[in-house]
DNA sequence: AAATAATATATGAAAAATCATATAATACTG
DNA sequence: CAGTATTATATGATTTTTCATATATTATTT
């Protein structure tokens, strides 16, 4: 038995589960760095480029876009709203609904990471052989997109 | 200005590290509940699916495989030791190493649902065209080979 | 071999996340 | 249009997670 064969048959490191996990971690782990650097935790770093996208977004769609969970955005939107970062305005046509807009310095540090953010990305991207590189989003789109219509139960 | 022209140039939905935690979080959804069903929590899954990948690694070994923090994998295996689903060794060579070894019944709950698990995954690829399904994983597996050697500051 | 450094795990305190549900506003229905 | 259901957000209580560091063991240095 050679130096590496101690597991012939592995199952995680080639289980596509774990591939995705594992590639997220790794590969947003050097741009989280940044994140902190800016004072911001990664959830707070999410909502700035949803609303980015896209400003005054209602708390749910939010919560959605960001990938957390309701309350829990509703707590990030407090911290960031005592930041500074964003404010929130109550929806004049439906007034359940909370709209939360980016500030000047939100827009500003948004404008600041998002910018860091796309040449981190290309740094990853030129980690890649030019195949890798060319399939990896699309092929996430496809899966993303093939999940969106996948009943919850199934 | 049609119906879905809002943002001309959203960031986000084309963003890699967007791409890798949605569709990880996407894509993990159904199992997850599936794991949720069997009485665990996800990190115990992904511990026994390490440990019958390989068992009786040490503890920061363990750690690192599923994608843990050290000091939460220790609690993680405290309450998978209450549940008998995992048990701690010293290890004899080096007494500051903990081991920790499949039970019975952790071993063939581990089985159980690494079967499920390969099932979900067959699932998921047929939901993808046949080059999206076949580029996917090694495009993860370059990407994780890639960041494995690139130092943490950069 | 004593002193120092390095490694492995555990733990306390604090912060964050989750779950169920409260509160409030709007939409439906008979 | 009163009553019921639905939708949107917030909140309290509990559980997780994190961070720093304590404790224990082994390795290294002089």
């Amino acid at each position: 038995m050679t130096k590496g064969d101690k597991r012939k048959d592995a199952f995680v490191p080639s289980y596509l589960l774990y591939l995705l996990a594992a590639s997220s971690e790794a590969a947003s782990a050097q741009f989280h760095a940044r994140v902190r650097a800016n004072g911001l935790r990664v959830p707070e770093w999410r909502v700035l480029a949803c609303l980015s996208d896209q400003d005054g977004l209602m708390i749910t769609r939010l919560a959605a876009y960001a990938l957390a969970e309701q309350s829990r955005l509703t707590r990030i939107v407090d911290q960031m709203d005592k930041k500074g970062l964003v404010e929130r305005r109550v929806d004049d046509g439906d007034r359940r609904k909370v709209r939360v807009y980016l500030t000047g310095p939100g827009r500003r540090l948004a404008e600041t990471l998002v910018k860091e953010a796309r040449e981190h990305e290309g740094r990853l991207l030129g980690l890649l052989e030019d195949t890798d590189a060319a399939r990896i989003k699309p092929a996430l789109q496809a899966l993303l997109k093939s999940l969106e219509h996948v009943s919850p139960g199934d």
